[in-house]
DNA sequence: AGGTGAGGCTACCCGCCAGTAGGTAAGTGG
DNA sequence: CCACTTACCTACTGGCGGGTAGCCTCACCT
C-alpha cells in the first residue's frame, strides 16, 4: 500500500557540501541574471539548483549573502580571464588589445556572469554596488595608466594625465556597451569587437597624443 | 483640551489635480532614482510628494503605471533637450558635437532624470526596459546615420555601413559612461566632456574613413 | 442655505516571499 | 547494531508593501 511506485524526479541525493554550493551558486547566477536581484525568488533558485530552500540558507546564508558570493565569484572569474590574456611587458596598445579580446571572449562564454555583474549588481544599493563600482574604477585606472604611459612615452605630460581619467571612463563605457551589443550579435567574434574598439579609440588617442585635435568650426 | 496646538506640518491643501500630478511625478522620479524601482515604496513616494498614498493611485494608477509615466516624461525631456540643440543642416561632426553638449547639459541639470532612465529603467523587466532600449537603439541608429553619412561623403561604402552600428553602440556607450563619470565630477563642463568624446571618437572615425587602421603587431 | 462633486485622508486587507523550526534518512565509527 | 553526524526535506511564520474601501471637507453654485 504505502509502496513507493513514483520516485521523485531523480534528484541527485547526498552530495558533498562543496558540490552543492557550486550548484547553488550556478543556479543563483542564472536566476539573478534573468530576473535581477529583487525579482528573483529564493524558491526559484532552489528549484533550479535542484535543492530545497533551507540548504541555501545553511550553506550560503541570506539572499544578500548569496548575491554577494555570486558577485565576488563572477568578478574574480572575469578579472582572472582578463589577466590571463595580458602580458605586462608588451607595449600599451598590445596590452589593451589582448585585454579587450579576453574580455569579449569571457562575455561571450559567460553571458550570465556578465549580466549579473554589469546590469544587476548596481541595482542592489549597498556594499555590492560599491564593490562592483570599485572594480570598475580599478579597470578605468588601469586603462588610464596605459593611456598616460603611451602619452608620456611620446613626450606628452600633464595634459594627457588630466583628461586621461575621463577618456578612460569613456573607453571602459564603450567597451561595456559594445559587450552588451555583442550579446545580441553573437556572430561577431571577440577579435572583431576588440579591433573595432582599438581602431575607434586608440587611433583617437594617438591623434590626441600627437597634437591633432578636433575643434568646432563655428 | 482637544484644542489643536500642533498644526500638521503645513501641507498645501486642496490643489488642482494637474499640480498634484506634477508633484507626485517629481517625487517619484526622485525616489526611484535613489532606490530603484523595487526598493522604492509607494509610501515613501507619497510622503516625499506631500500627499497620501490613495491620491497616487487615483491620479496615476499602479506603481508600474507610475514608473512608466516617469520614464516617458523624462525620456521626452531628454529627447527634446537634445533635439533643441541640433541643427540638421550642419555637417555630421558639428551635429554630433551639438547633440553631445546638449546631452551633457541635460544630465548635469536633471541628474535624477538621467539616473532613472539609464540605471533604473532597465531593472524592471517588461515594457519599460523595451521602451528605453528602443529609445537607446534610436539614438544608436541616429549616430550610425551620421557616421555612415560622413563615411560615404568621403567615398567609403559598405565597409563603413557594416561596422557602423557596432561603432555607434560603442560611441553611445562611451557617451553614457562619461555622463556617469561626470556626475561625480561636476566641475567638468559640458563643452569639455563633449570635446573629449569628439576628440576620442571622431578622430578615430576619420582615421578609419581615410583607411588608416590599427593592427596588432604580433 | 444646502446640495454636489472634487480633493484628500485614515485605516485596513492580503499576497508574496525571505527566513526558520523541527524532523527524516543516509552514511560512519565503534 | 547503536550512537552520532551530516545531508536534506516539508511545512510553516511574520512582515513588508502594493493596493483599496469608505469617509471627511472644503469650494462653489444656485
Amino acid at each position: 500500500m504505502s509502496e513507493e511506485v513514483q520516485r521523485p524526479p531523480e534528484r541527485a541525493r547526498r552530495l558533498p557540501r562543496a558540490v552543492r554550493e557550486r550548484q547553488i551558486l550556478d543556479a543563483a547566477v542564472q536566476v539573478f541574471s534573468r530576473y535581477g536581484y529583487h525579482s528573483a525568488s529564493m524558491d526559484e533558485i532552489s528549484e533550479v539548483a535542484g535543492v530545497s530552500k533551507p540548504m541555501i540558507y545553511t550553506y550560503l546564508g541570506s539572499k544578500e549573502d548569496l548575491f554577494g558570493q555570486c558577485i565576488r565569484r563572477e568578478a574574480t572569474r572575469l578579472l582572472e580571464a582578463v589577466q590571463a590574456g595580458v602580458q605586462p611587458d608588451l607595449p600599451p596598445d598590445m596590452q589593451l588589445w589582448h585585454g579587450l579580446r579576453s574580455f569579449y571572449r569571457f562575455v561571450a562564454e559567460y553571458r550570465e556572469s556578465w549580466v549579473v555583474l554589469h546590469r544587476q549588481a548596481l541595482t542592489v544599493g549597498g556594499s555590492f554596488a560599491a564593490e562592483v563600482t570599485a572594480m570598475r574604477t580599478r579597470a578605468i585606472e588601469l586603462v588610464a595608466a596605459l593611456v598616460v604611459s603611451a602619452g608620456t612615452r611620446k613626450g606628452l605630460g600633464e595634459q594627457a594625465e588630466f583628461s586621461g581619467e575621463g577618456l578612460s571612463a569613456a573607453l571602459v563605457g564603450a567597451a561595456e556597451s559594445l559587450a552588451d551589443w555583442a550579446l545580441e550579435h553573437p556572430e561577431v567574434s571577440d577579435g572583431v569587437l576588440a579591433s573595432w574598439l582599438m581602431n575607434l579609440v586608440w587611433l583617437g588617442f594617438n591623434d590626441l597624443i600627437e597634437g591633432q585635435v578636433w575643434k568646432p568650426s563655428d
